[in-house]
DNA sequence: TAAAATAGAATGAATGTTCGTTTTTGTCAA
DNA sequence: TTGACAAAAACGAACATTCATTCTATTTTA
């Protein structure tokens, strides 16, 4: 009866074995209190098989690291593509990041875990990465042609992704327990429209209250 | 010459050592990559009074997050008592935040650093831990009286905080490499007013371009 | 002089890596 | 189709090292 063993799906190739177990290990326990020995298991392969395709534990973790990055990049550059304007481009990228969040968990929370120099040696910090980079043209672009506000490169990155981060971050805890594209529309608003409510003491072409000086002359 | 001697600052009692020596090292090379030896190397102590006095590793780590904690409260409640908005305490805690980034690095970073589940168990996540709930605590009152846009309030959070934390984790990385405070009323009026330009196709009033339900009606 | 604190050598478990063996795969001649 | 055979991949026991912790001895404190 050969169609019994045809039942069984094509086995994934051993390197994506490897591969998607310690992406799952690594961001479930912390890359540390992970060992060579538990990928093995969890991936059903050999320690010989690791140390072939990725040369130890932190190759495994660089491999993750280019691999998904690339993942990231094709994920603004599509952003890019299909969107005009720079503020739409940024929502966009917002939104793929909320689903992804949702429904590539693992994915996100590697990417998106800030201290990848305690365990990768040798590359690109995260934020200057080449998807991270590219977004900030983004921004810039927005910026030189009147879209977006005037700032500080980094602070109108932080303005404009700060928020969205924090989400994701909070929801990589569970510590927001709805599924964030469910928010998606309230923080974009809140992005490019601000936080103030109707009684707010700030006005619009005046300094905040917290900034005291030239609060009388102007 | 008993003077000579004096000279000598009187030394720091050797609790106080540990954990000093503890937070630069955690923060600077990460928890999993500090031996307790070399804990014990630069604090210039026993490896018996570690234990004594925290009982392993994890011990240190975990005193430590509770006395950052507990000076984050007092941050918190001081900006409570200081000023009498929602905005305007927010707003304190930022520029708090912001100075104690620049003087106190080590401190912000142990704090702010994402993953303290990954090597203290048993511990509240710091995002529910006491002086994070006071800062919701304060948003929430904002919401209520009309001063803070009516939001989901993990939303509210971290569309007001998102910004600056993020500009902290950039900080830390020297990704930004100027002093905080210098940013701090371009993100504080990013935070209330938000970050669209003149050119920007959102309207008052209106929903955003990306929010594409609604916009012929309405 | 008893209790507390400090000291640091020794211990043992955990774990990243090596390396010789076995299995699988691909190629080519019969 | 078969069999020979070389290259590549997989295997996993054994190794070497690191490191948290223990424990007994010594010093300081009250």
């Amino acid at each position: 009866m050969p169609y019994l063993k045809k039942i069984i799906p094509a086995p994934e190739p051993v390197d994506c074995r490897i591969l998607t177990a310690a992406l799952d290990l690594f961001v479930n326990k912390g890359f540390h209190n992970v060992s060579v020995h538990d990928v093995q298991k969890q991936a059903d392969v050999s320690i010989g098989s690791i140390y072939n395709h990725f040369g130890g534990k932190e190759g495994i973790a660089k491999a993750l690291y280019n691999h998904l990055l690339i993942e990231m990049q094709d994920l603004v550059d599509c952003a890019i593509n299909d969107k005009s304007t720079a503020i739409d481009r940024c929502n966009e990228i917002i939104k793929q990041l909320f689903g992804y969040t949702e429904t590539h968990r693992n994915i996100i929370a590697y990417v998106f875990h800030p201290r990848h120099n305690e365990f990768i040696k040798d590359e690109v910090p995260i934020c200057n990465s080449a998807p991270f980079v590219a977004i900030r043209g983004i921004i810039q672009q927005g910026m030189d042609n009147g879209e977006i506000r005037k700032h500080n490169l980094m602070v109108a990155s932080a303005a404009i992704f700060g928020p969205p981060i924090r989400m994701i971050h909070l929801r990589l805890d569970n510590t927001v327990t709805n599924p964030l594209p469910e928010s998606l529309d309230e923080i974009l608003v809140s992005i490019w429209q601000g936080m103030s409510g109707e009684n707010a003491v700030t006005q619009k072409n005046e300094k905040l209250s917290l900034v005291k000086k030239s609060t009388k002359t102007d």
